[in-house]
DNA sequence: TGTTACATTTACTGATCGGTTAATGTTCCA
DNA sequence: TGGAACATTAACCGATCAGTAAATGTAACA
């Protein structure tokens, strides 16, 4: 495999752990599923782990830039946008690939805080919490920091909800209770 | 083993899991752990995912029943305890052994909506969830069932935030959204 | 055409996976 | 004391785990 190629096994890789979870795909499916061979895959990445991580950086950039977008054309004002980041999540989870967050799976699957997948997700959530700050400092909230985050535990409480139970009214039903903290913080 | 100690058995296989997630520990290592040898266990559970099923099971009894009864001796109204909900959290996050939800974590590690494992998860919320929705019901609230799913989603959310990022003022935050919620569905 | 360099495949490592078989205690009653 | 019943152990099953070594294919250049 040329250096170019290495993309697509990422994002390859990317689809069969999504689908299968991390630990249960081992190297030798990922390889048939990749079309790479095993060792053409150690030549890009030292070891299983170095390969989840470089997947999950791909998958933040991805799934940032995506929401992002989505959310600027969806509305125009700050507001709407907070607003409109739960009408994304919806469509994200009535999917036909939504397996809950592949950042909180992971998380799952490698609980200590000091993993450096552990490590990977926390740092997607700081950078989608961020965005969601900065969205509501241009909203001239009276508490940004606490109103984003508030917001942040909706949307991370949807993901969950949506994936056990199933996606129907998940986010409309985070979205109405983001309108009333919203309201709150904008009034007060 | 005589079948006195099941009960046993399910406990340490409990603290195993919690330790070390469901794929990740091994029948062997449970076996080592349990102080219970492999044909013994096999002897109670006919696959690992019996015992699995199991443990969630003795999990969602004991963990519903600490819940309900640390709120109850918090606070005496419905209001008061749908608020301590989140103190009673708070305690459970800044415990030792706090790694996530153990449910939460199953549906991470068994996707399928319809594999066993993944139901008990799903029937452990919904018992939860049914919880809050009484108690939202007793306070008089508007819409009951739709305060209460905003609750939980705020729960939920709240789990894995102080997983994926330390347990610090997550509770807290959540507590103070859900005054806002509460607020509003008392006063409309 | 011969050679170097690199990409790729096949075959393998020891360890561990979930689960089973056969042998060894141990207990209890006749 | 003999033996049926049951609990427990150790050894084993084929499959798969992450990762590696050796062999093969292929391309570029001299």
């Amino acid at each position: 495999m040329s250096i170019s190629k290495k993309p697509q096994l990422i994002e390859k890789a990317l689809i069969a752990f999504n689908k299968g979870g991390y630990q249960a795909v081992g190297m030798d499916r990922l390889a048939k599923e990749t079309g790479t061979s095993k060792t053409s895959i150690y030549k890009h990445f030292a070891t299983k782990e170095d390969l989840i991580v470089a997947v999950l950086n791909h998958r933040d950039e991805k799934f940032r830039n995506w929401f992002v977008n989505r959310i600027e054309e969806l509305a125009d004002t700050p507001i709407g946008r907070l607003l409109a980041s739960f009408d994304a999540l919806d469509e994200w989870f009535q999917g036909d690939d939504f397996l809950s967050c592949m950042f909180i799976r992971a998380s799952c699957e490698y609980l200590d805080r000091e993993h450096p997948i552990h490590k990977a997700s926390e740092r997607h959530k700081r950078l989608l919490t961020a965005y969601v700050i900065g969205l509501a400092e241009q909203a001239g909230a009276a508490e940004p920091g606490k109103l984003a985050r508030q917001l942040m535990l909706l949307k991370e409480g949807a993901i969950i909800t949506a994936h056990i139970h199933g996606p129907d009214c998940v986010a409309a039903n985070a979205k109405a209770a983001a309108k009333i903290l919203i309201d709150h913080y904008m009034n007060n």
